[in-house]
DNA sequence: GACATTTAGTTGAGCGTTCAACTATATGAG
DNA sequence: CTCATATAGTTGAACGCTCAACTAAATGTC
């Protein structure tokens, strides 16, 4: 039996997967807290009602929806749940598969989106882009490009 | 009364965006399953646990631990009580500031924590370093460290 | 065509985080 | 010294996510 020893982090890996800690935390918990307080609702759901908003009839099959907005489906049937109380999306028989549902984006949907989006895109902004220059805009995309196609493979999705 | 126009994301940024959202998702998702799965903990809890070790003494005062982990107090109260209850923290009152509160890391607490460090910095090689390259690497720390000077300034820590 | 397996989605319990309200102590102004 | 204010930390409710267990319908196999 061979146990490989684990290699530790130096202290400029550490430096650097805490400033990534520390950062994606701060951005998304910032984001998070702008969308509670200008549209009463977490990013989650923001992005759950981007993706409708998107799809063809403003609508998507649960499954989809939760690939698209990576999640369990077990999260997203809470999440269209509490959606579908507020009367922003609404649930419907999916007419192929009898199994199937399918979540719809309202009108009163679209238009909290629409009036929540200039907003959050100005955050996105102001708190991602901003502060970087175009080069590392660029790197930034390739790194999480590399990070997702590495991650991607295997994720279970409850 | 001048309204200023939000500038939407081009194609671009929006792809950028969205790896990033799904990247960082993604890895926080991963590091965190496996945390639960081989130490019975979040990767928020193994932090603390991670803070405190490293602290003098092994303890910190409840302010300091809430900062160097990036929450909020309440957070931070809930999460010790949850750790004392485990036995991996000691609560001790403040010798110089009767309203403050010292969170103590217990021999059981650093056991537990030798224990899951192996494992959890595998975890974060596998996922976040080996897809990258070297300059990628130094790429994402500048990044991360110039969106946290950007973000820190006024964060609200409940 | 009957039966095992897979897939779609839901449900409820448990957990961690947030938010607002609260207690208690420390600090600063007059 | 006194009173207002700021700081340290806790508490409970509401909320969103995870996990495991579950129902129901579709698909593959013999």
């Amino acid at each position: 039996m061979i146990v490989v020893m684990t290699r530790w982090l130096d202290p400029d890996e550490q430096r650097t997967w805490r400033a990534f800690l520390t950062a994606s935390r701060a951005l998304m918990a910032t984001l998070d807290r702008e969308l509670q307080r200008d549209a009463g609702m977490p990013h989650a759901y923001y992005e759950i009602l981007v993706r409708l908003s998107e799809a063809p009839g403003r609508q998507l099959r649960m499954s989809d929806l939760a690939d698209a907005t990576g999640g369990s489906r077990s999260r997203l049937s809470h999440a269209v749940a509490r959606l579908a109380e507020s009367g922003w999306v609404r649930r419907e028989d999916c007419p192929t598969d009898r199994r199937g549902q399918v979540a719809v984006l309202t009108d009163q949907g679209f238009e909290v989106l629409s009036g929540a989006a200039p907003g959050h895109v100005d955050g996105v902004r102001q708190h991602l882009f901003d502060p970087l220059s175009p080069a590392q805009i660029d790197q930034l995309r390739r790194i999480s490009e590399a990070l997702v196609a590495h991650l991607e493979p295997d994720h279970p999705t409850g």
